[in-house]
DNA sequence: CTATTTTTAAGATTAAATAGAAAAATTTTT
DNA sequence: AAAAATTTTTCTATTTAATCTTAAAAATAG
């Protein structure tokens, strides 16, 4: 067990987390292509979620069907109390770095 | 060529960035292990430092022999503006998911 | 030549991406 | 109403890329 989140890990913890009562499958998928502009397959979302749910950093349960168009039951995620954890933790330290940073990374020519 | 970073290179993007003058292998392991409080192996950051050269985010350059103990010449690193431009994209999405989800991630019982 | 400091290389493991199959619910057709 | 097709979504398997582990090689000083 090693416990670190990835790149993606990260980014797809703090969509659910953004999402709420609405985080599930193809609503998370479609955030995330809209709010990183990029383009992410559901089967790479779906195996990252697993992996999360797997290090205990996401939790998940199943929804009732919806009396709208066809569709497979969706299954709902949220972001366990050891994930909050670990998303602040590293949002401190990169907000350390960047403070020390600051006149090394401005971008101005 | 996808141009994505992943976690750890962009922690030692953002620690180059933080030494300034004084980003070289050994230093740059020792900044990362004492802030993130995580053991890394040099091998590991050597080869995730020529990926990120190889990507265009990192250039380097030999320095001189110090006059000190013995042992081999340092390499320097500095983020390129391209790298910098990464970083950027990088914090302003995180910053605006942790904005967005600012109740939810609450660490409050 | 020996000890020290650092870089570099090779191989194994884990994370992420691609491609597509399988399920479950609704709607349309016969 | 049963069967077939459609929609929405989840899940699986495989490949590729990122990261880790271990250890060898190079450069410098004494």
């Amino acid at each position: 067990m090693k416990g670190f989140i990835g790149e993606f890990e990260e980014l797809v913890l703090l969509t659910i987390a953004s999402l709420a009562e609405d985080a599930y499958g193809v609503a998370i998928k479609e955030s995330i292509e809209k709010r990183a502009d990029r383009s992410i397959s559901i089967g790479a979302l779906h195996s990252t979620i697993t992996r999360l749910e797997e290090k205990g950093y996401l939790k998940s349960w199943l929804g009732e069907p919806t009396q709208e168009r066809g569709g497979r039951r969706k299954r709902y995620f949220e972001v366990t109390h050891q994930g909050k954890i670990e998303l602040h933790n590293m949002k401190a330290l990169r907000d350390e770095l960047w403070k020390l940073s600051k006149a090394t990374l401005s971008l101005a020519k």
